[in-house]
DNA sequence: TGGCGGTATGATAAATTCATCATTCAATAG
DNA sequence: CTATTGAATGATGAATTTATCATACCGCCA
């Protein structure tokens, strides 16, 4: 089983690339986050929340397994998923306000290479 | 011009899943360690560290770039590149502390599951 | 203009994603 | 005990995306 972590010797930042290679996706981005809260969720609501097919859902599940990113356990005949690390929170988090700080220059410098104001009411 | 930002309406887990994907790769997340430290490191530098070819150098800069993850500025014949926010310096200690976590449970369940003492000496 | 430092482009190779289908496992009906 | 149903996983291959490499290009300064 591949499992990111055989070569725990290679170079740091391949092991680190792998990490966020396994966050990279929409779908499993947002399986992360429907995670947060903390108590575990099954499968079954994971994709009545997403709306995605059952076999789509359990790739990408599968995928964040190998990463080490969420853990599973059986609970008669449902499969409930958590994250695997209170870290993998923090991470959202950081990532979250990283963004916050994109977005807002983004918008900071487009409003004023457009000269348009952004908060008071355009006179024309 | 992409700039995976523009859409600054479209699903916040979308977004989230691009930034990931712009450090989803060894030689992007080695070169963002470079420019931890805070001033500005030369593409030479950059290229003499890691010892990359400088169109192979220049391409996961500009992904860095798109990604608003570094900046660059031109200072007489050279380029220099930095952290566009501390909040990247942020998700890379994130990761790190995640990471050495990961690690070591691993390394634990290994240990318990082979039955072999990590720290004293095997009897045979 | 020539040369150095970087950057963009385009073709090929490789890895991901996605849809479909088959399989496993647990619970329950017959 | 066996069949069946629901829940989830695993496997295959086509389609898309991403990485890689070589090459051509641009901007600055001597």
């Amino acid at each position: 089983m591949e499992t990111f972590l055989s070569g725990a010797d290679r170079p740091l930042y391949e092991v680190k690339a792998n990490l966020f290679k396994g966050l990279a996706h929409p779908v499993r981005v947002r399986v992360l986050e429907l995670l947060l809260p903390g108590d575990p969720v099954s499968v079954s609501e994971l994709i009545s929340e997403t709306g995605l097919e059952a076999s789509h859902m359990s790739q990408h599940l599968s995928v964040l397994r190998k990463h080490h990113l969420v853990v599973a356990e059986r609970r008669a005949s449902q499969v409930f998923y958590r994250l695997a690390y209170p870290e993998v929170a923090d991470l959202l988090r950081v990532a979250r306000i990283l963004l916050a700080q994109v977005l807002e220059t983004t918008h900071e410098q487009l409003v004023s290479t457009m000269r348009l104001p952004a908060l008071s009411a355009p006179s024309a």
